[in-house]
DNA sequence: GTCTATAGTAAGATAGAC
DNA sequence: GTCTATCTTACTATAGAC
């Protein structure tokens, strides 16, 4: 079993050809349906060269293992989500906004939207779906996701605190999950509303409070 | 590839002679290491076989696949955390508390040491560790957790609101995994707090809002 | 009923011709 | 770049001793 430790980091896209381009793409479409059927564990090469019209050295001369077109699908995702999300993020400041909690929830929901067009790629990276050690590379990349939606240049995110930035990226991650689950536009749209107003009730802990209730005054987030 | 649905349920115990019953324990505390150090995936047959000082036939006459060990493995712990928690609200109960988000709190403290308790084995169930379908069994099996914690006899959850819900078990359940692998019982303690205090934070949606920020007095849980 | 030794099978990965 | 044939690994199943 391919390990994710063992699959070639981003590679600096080396030239390829217009064949080679065009073969590589309809092997990524055919593992996104094979992978959206079957899961990553059930998903067999065989299926994916099968629906691609390829074969299976054609396919390991593109990718070096199954993980790895699993990665690429990935971080091709991940890639469209954090653009979406910076730019809404972006947008935010430019209309003026300056509340640190109202921008991370701008680039939140525009992250959430983006789960919605784009879930049936999305649903394939639900948790427990990838790879072994996927799971902990998902983990890592949400939590980027998350810093540098907290500030356009990443840095303030320390500010809200390991805890509250766990649970951020828990609540987002599964709400994400859900979101590509969902039947129907409006649907998505109310879960994510409501999402969103229960991430904005959370608010960092006062320093060093370890009994009692939360401040009952609004404090911002970072 | 086994899937979970293909693993046997919870099977009623049919009568086991002490050698029999000795060598599946074996089997047992061998497949933890080998799943702790290796992942799922990872782990092989003959690996575990090798720890517990047994053959690989012995292994199939005790379980009926590698998924079946981890799936036990995994009742055993879920079964153990789940009279953890209900010992807990039932105790909060008897010393008088009557607030169900306090109820609800005290049982997801319960859970989350337990966690920690039981962290070797429990370090084996984090997302994406498991077989294929492992994670679905998971999400489902927190969210009867979920349920079951917010009310000793079941019934009150739905009052919360499936999105709280969600968000709840989201929380819980990644807590439950950091809990698992913090340095020290300090540690673990101070962020079993904090957790809880921001669990705490989180209030149900007064009806049919759909804009703005949430309510400003406190609303109990349930 | 329990265990060892061995064979079967499926699927990811590779070699080398074209 | 692409393909066919082959290799390897590891889960699973079974025959037969005790």
């Amino acid at each position: 079993m391919t390990d994710i430790a063992e699959v070639s980091p981003p590679a600096h896209r080396p030239a390829r050809s217009k064949r080679g381009e065009a073969s590589r793409a309809a092997l990524l479409a055919a593992a996104a349906r094979v992978f959206a059927v079957s899961g990553y564990a059930d998903a067999n090469v065989n299926d994916i060269v099968d629906q691609a019209g390829m074969s299976v050295g054609s396919l390991y001369h593109h990718f070096s293992s199954k993980a790895d077109i699993y990665i690429e699908l990935f971080n091709d995702y991940q890639s469209r989500q954090q653009h979406r999300s910076a730019r809404a993020y972006r947008a935010a400041l430019a209309a003026g906004e300056r509340d640190a909690a109202r921008l991370f929830l701008a680039g939140t929901r525009a992250y959430l939207e983006g789960a919605w067009q784009d879930r049936h790629v999305a649903r394939i990276f639900m948790p427990g779906g990838g790879p072994p050690g996927f799971d902990h590379l998902l983990r890592q990349q949400f939590r980027t996701w998350v810093a540098n939606n907290t500030d356009g240049l990443g840095g303030r995110a320390e500010e809200l605190g390991p805890t509250l930035l766990l649970i951020l990226t828990a609540v987002s991650n599964e709400a994400g999950r859900d979101v590509a689950v969902q039947t129907s536009k409006a649907r998505a749209t109310a879960f994510i509303d409501e999402v969103l107003q229960y991430m904005s009730q959370l608010r960092p802990l006062p320093e060093r409070q370890t009994r009692g209730r939360g401040p009952s005054g609004p404090v911002e987030i970072a």
